[in-house]
DNA sequence: AATAGATTCAAACAGGCGTTTCAAACGGTG
DNA sequence: CACCGTTTGAAACGCCTGTTTGAATCTATT
């Protein structure tokens, strides 16, 4: 009698959000994201997806199972809804990397508010359970070694590999913090500087400027680089080069 | 009958370790920082401790208040482990920064295994509660200040306040990365490359050489930066550990 | 309409949780 | 020794958790 019944497996999956396991996937995906994995219980997310308790065991076995198909609902859904940026080719390297940075902060600072996808891929990165290899292979690395890429094209391949990934989590890094810690960034700095701060032009504008004037492909920071219009050019990640004064 | 007892409140808290209220604390801290919370249970707690569960009932009166406790006897005694550095007058900034790198990485990665205060402080940040601001305002804003005032220094006064503050949250970011997403990290850089990256000392001589190369005080990075002796020099007040290969 | 399977539901289950109880043990003080 | 406030101990109290049950309801095929 307890056996995994396994009514529709997966692959079926309708997108409708009438379906009742999308409901739970949805409704589990943000309690586990507020809530973390112990504190969220299974009634609230079948309040949530409005579906009796029962459900849960019936559509994916047990709560751990359930908390593993909600991180990776989570990060298919984020991967789709921000998809890497391509290039023609040609494109200048300091463009790349300027899209690069602007693509990663918006899809990790969410700058509404930030949805529950991202909080709940953060709390895997924070604190890794069975779901953060795949989390790892399927989302985070192949991000990484595009920019990884970049920034090797970037220095005419002049630095060394282990150089380059050095480089690439100085970059992810100055990111990071303002997603994972940023509660407490918004304590440190005083509330009308974080407006000025906290979108994602402006700060991905820095960010790229930091790490070009680090490996002096920019003049060094002190400079005003908000008023550098060339970075913050105004179309997509595709078409138009950049005209690189 | 509800009282808080209270019994010897605090100020007359002795040092010895055979004192039960110490005992709990610094167990709490460690079942706290390991499984946050609400997984953390304060049977085990108690077990850990060898003392009984009413005592925690005792001492502390229920488990949020141990929680707050135990977060702040964590950095309190983080604290006075890793002091800031002073300097005396005229000591160049340069070498401010690289010390004060340094020391915050000393802190923030423990380099042997990360010991549990910082995992319980790290989880504060993470996922604020009430414990939050007084470990911004006793322990983060200090050292941050400071940061601001040696990039300040750096500067000669030539940037405003709040780019000051940017390129410090730069700084901060790039070592925060190591200790919030260590794991991750480690499963995207080889493990040999992991190996003679993570080490105290080359890792300051790194965060600091691209935030000076940012800053146009020293030459842009592709440089081999690990030769250059000049900032690990061996004078610094802090760097009390090990020297890698 | 009848049947069979898939899905939903209210109710119950055992177990673990934070917390409380109250009596026993302790440790100075008269 | 007897006293009394402080500290410990084993056991119990509700409460809430994840999970299971078995009947009721729905859906579609015959």
């Amino acid at each position: 009698m307890a056996s995994i019944s396994v009514p529709k497996a997966g692959p079926v999956a309708s997108e409708g959000h009438d379906d009742p396991r999308d409901r739970i996937l949805s409704a589990a995906g943000q309690e586990f994201a507020e809530k973390g994995f112990e504190a969220a219980t299974i009634r609230d997310i079948c309040t949530l997806a409005t579906v009796n308790v029962a459900a849960v065991n019936y559509y994916f076995g047990d709560k751990h199972r359930l908390y593993i198909e909600s991180v990776r609902h989570a990060h298919e859904e984020r991967s789709q809804q921000f998809p890497l940026p391509e290039w023609v080719d040609g494109t200048a390297a300091v463009k790349k990397l300027r899209d690069f940075v602007g693509n990663m902060l918006q899809r990790m600072l969410g700058f509404d508010h930030p949805p529950w996808q991202v909080r709940l891929m953060l709390r895997e990165i924070l604190h890794p359970t069975d779901a953060c290899r795949e989390l790892v292979e399927d989302y985070i690395r192949p991000h990484f070694t595009v920019l990884c890429s970049i920034l090797d094209e970037l220095t005419d391949g002049e630095m060394s590999p282990p150089e380059v990934r050095r480089i690439g989590l100085s970059v992810v890094g100055q990111c990071f913090l303002y997603r994972a810690a940023g509660d407490v960034v918004g304590m440190l700095i005083p509330p009308n500087e974080i407006k000025n701060l906290h979108n994602p032009v402006d700060l991905a504008d820095y960010v790229t400027s930091f790490c070009l004037a680090a490996l002096g492909k920019h003049p060094p920071l002190p400079t005003e680089v908000l008023l550098n219009q060339s970075l913050s050019a105004a179309s997509g990640p595709s078409d138009q080069d950049v005209k690189s004064n």
